[in-house]
DNA sequence: TTGTAAGCGTTATCAA
DNA sequence: TTGATAACGCTTACAA
């Protein structure tokens, strides 16, 4: 290992106490220029670089915030989760925080994990992913004091933490327009069960953009879970319809590529943008990730660096964009 | 935040000094039964735990393992990397260590990363993935005695660090064989471009099980990047050949995806089993990621808490395992 | 503007 | 077997 450099060392070789070291470090308006310069100097030729631990101790931050990093489970959660991790890292490193990872199977153990990671690590605070009505996540946080983000809304609990979220009715929204611009009037939507508020919010983009325009989509939506076949299995049965849908918006790329098999791409619109969408030309909605995770990690160091308590909690919520893959379909013959 | 317990509250409801609930701790041995129970349940009632800067600062240890997290550049990865850091962070939390990620866009930016890492969070290890000829990273590494495992081979490099790896050779030979014991006989390969370990080293399991049946494979290569529409291409120039293969062999599951379009999912086989292999019903070698993620840990805590220095570099190739999806097609008619 | 002293929570050393 | 003392590297009073 690289042999460690202190601040006393850097004292020494600026030829000053180690106390102007740390004032040029935490309180620079507190020194000349000329020892300032002399110091910087110093810390730069030695690469100095303060230590964290001893830091920590007086001032209680560990400049260490917590994410959760799920198995991902029904698979486009891991590559959207993944690109959210890669967006808080590079966010976090130039406001002087890193990320540490853990896992929980539950609620519950993820509350028991943050008491263990405040205790023994001192994390300054956490990004909450997944969230859901009744989150006991974020009450307990919220009792204790813990300064916290979550990317996603709170999905009909208490509105009272900071949170980032996109705005999944308007990506099936403006994926439905695309549709009707190209001179589909009958738009199915394929998406998942009732109850998720991920779910629920894309499908109301769908119901909205046709409604807006005037055409109907009654009958036209089939609900299911990812997993094989059952996006085609739903475009089928819609496909069946005395009076089937021309096109289809989907909640995922996974229903989008079975919708796929039933009919062709220029008519199926899928959402997460993921490797499989690109690699399939299958045009998609994107979620604005690396944007969400900026906010949250600018959320959440505002609040570490300014006053944790008197500042309103704020909400952020983005608009994802339309991945137009091939040309679209020129209008159907009715 | 919940109020801070130190070992010195517990030293006083356990009516015993500081050092002696240090020795519980680390030290058990020392302290007589008695003592211990009271002590430990004294921890217990008071929900002790361990301030890691301060015991950092005596140790030198922060318990804390770095991993880089890359931006999913050509998708797979990030779907791969999302299993392995969940891996990592699962079977670090049982050994009493965290993950904490970086970035960093190039070696020499992840070079600078280490250090800094090093100097001020102290952190214990790394764990690399990636790795490449002529890794200046595992160099480095090595020059300054840092401990680190790589997940994949050093390829071409020195071989004096720990490693592990997935044997993508015997995944595409198995895909190779079940293809052969389907009674196909030209079976042709789409990989990526030459030059890359990974990739060479998937090529030579389809040769080398082709070759053992006692088939040929000469003429049945295309070699083309992930990317929307390559597969596809390269299935069908292979099929357009005057003798034409009846089965493919791919080295990724988007290049899979492709082949699919230019014939069925009974004679194509992907690699990496990520989610569109899932969502398509097409088989693919699945990696065991967890396994390797817990063997990373594993070699890397040994040496943590072994001694550091004089222990062998140890190596250990995982093998994956066929997914099959769809009943396999009968033999072709030739 | 700079320096002195104290203390954060832990563990290593050494004495009892 | 247990306990007192010092030290890890830093920052926050406070004094010069």
């Amino acid at each position: 290992m690289p042999e460690k450099v202190t601040i006393e060392a850097v004292a020494r070789s600026a030829q000053v106490s180690r106390q102007t070291v740390s004032n040029v470090l935490n309180a620079p308006h507190l020194v000349s220029t000329a020892t300032r310069d002399r110091v910087l100097a110093a810390i730069e030729a030695l690469g100095f670089r303060a230590n964290q631990a001893a830091r920590q101790m007086r001032t209680g931050k560990s400049r260490l915030v917590g994410v959760r990093i799920d198995p991902s489970r029904n698979g486009i959660e891991g590559t959207v989760l993944d690109r959210f991790l890669h967006g808080l890292t590079e966010a976090a490193a130039p406001a002087g925080y890193r990320v540490v990872l853990y896992t929980a199977a539950d609620d519950s153990a993820e509350i028991a994990t943050y008491a263990d990671l405040l205790a023994a690590y001192a994390l300054d605070g956490f990004i909450l992913t997944h969230t859901h009505h009744g989150d006991a996540r974020t009450a307990w946080l919220h009792e204790h004091r813990v300064p916290f983000v979550t990317f996603g809304r709170p999905w009909g609990g208490l509105d009272l933490h900071d949170w980032v979220d996109v705005d999944g009715a308007a990506g099936t929204a403006a994926a439905t327009r695309a549709l009707l611009d190209d001179g589909h009037r009958r738009i199915g939507y394929i998406g998942w069960p009732e109850g998720s508020g991920v779910g629920d919010d894309r499908r109301s983009g769908w119901a909205r953009e046709l409604a807006t325009a005037g055409f109907d989509g009654a009958g036209l939506v089939r609900l299911t879970p990812d997993g094989t076949g059952n996006g085609e299995a739903a475009a089928r049965e819609l496909l069946a319809l005395p009076d089937p849908p021309t096109a289809f918006v989907c909640a995922s790329d996974p229903l989008a590529l079975g919708a796929l098999r039933a009919t062709d791409a220029d008519r199926v619109i899928g959402f997460d943008d993921t490797v499989m969408a690109e690699a399939t030309g299958l045009s998609s909605v994107r979620q604005p990730v690396a944007d969400a995770a900026a906010t949250c990690v600018s959320l959440l160091v505002d609040r570490l660096d300014g006053n944790p308590d008197r500042m309103p909690a704020r909400h952020v919520l983005l608009r994802p964009h339309l991945v137009v893959r091939r040309s679209r379909a020129k209008p159907p013959t009715p």
